[in-house]
DNA sequence: CTTGCTGCAAAAATTTTGCAGGTGT
DNA sequence: ACACCTGCAAAATTTTTGCAGCAAG
């Protein structure tokens, strides 16, 4: 799988582009929203080690390449990211949809004046009920 | 401690309001970004289980009275929060500081129009250093 | 009252680690 | 080359559960 920017953001974070952490990020941008659990369950089947994935997942979150977010019911769930992280995700369902854009750099740089921290970038989980969901009691 | 719109909250999601709910919410108020572990450590001083903290968290969690998010090395923490969650966090020294604004009202008005989705409500983490970290090497 | 919450300790599940090869750069 | 990555299985850690009593509404 080709992905435009993924090759540079490895090498700027001096990560190794190796198979497994392609296969890693690939199968969180496949399926958003999984759980560590289901996606090390997918990829072992290829022959990736569950130690692997947790190793991937570690690397790949302080790269900033996937992101990490509170599903309902306290899971922890992960989605691939190549810049921001914005996310819209289904209370009810768990269907996780990402979102182009924000309209948060404006406000980004105005916090970054008033609170005096250098500001790197954000993540936003929108929380509601997608379409299917709003139907079925 | 006597919390304005806490009680409310709890009676809105049938929550009972027992002290050792608002305990663990207190305690991540009062240390916004602790993980659950650290938590723990305080409240079981006060006599409060472990078990209890856990079942406390994913309550609250659900209620909406406190967050879940990604720390630097994939830690994850928590903060209290009474209506949306809006959190500044140090990637470097794990510093949370809660946000009051966040400018967002009107994009998630667009956005619940364009995806139909039902917007509830959104989590807001801006990531950066803060001052302190800014300094040293 | 009645239903739900708590504490304790044990059980289950998740995440990390050590080590002997591989592999990307 | 050589530092870093991987797979395996075991170890460590975190989270959940069962149960008897307590307590909030």
């Amino acid at each position: 799988m080709a992905v435009p920017g993924l090759e540079r953001r490895f090498r700027e974070r001096g990560l190794r582009r190796t198979p497994q952490r392609v296969a890693v990020w690939s199968d969180f941008a496949g399926h958003p929203g999984s759980t560590i659990r289901e996606a090390a369950a997918r990829l072992q089947r290829a022959g990736i080690g569950q130690a692997t994935v947790y190793r991937a997942v570690r690397a790949l979150e302080e790269a900033g390449l996937i992101v990490r977010f509170a599903a309902p019911h306290g899971e922890v769930r992960f989605a691939a990211v190549l810049d921001h992280a914005h996310l819209l995700v289904c209370e009810r369902c768990g269907h996780v949809e990402p979102l182009q854009e924000c309209g948060l750099h404006a406000y980004e740089a105005e916090l970054a004046r008033r609170s005096r921290f250098r500001v790197r970038g954000h993540t936003l989980i929108v929380y509601g009920l997608c379409p299917e969901c709003q139907e079925s009691p």
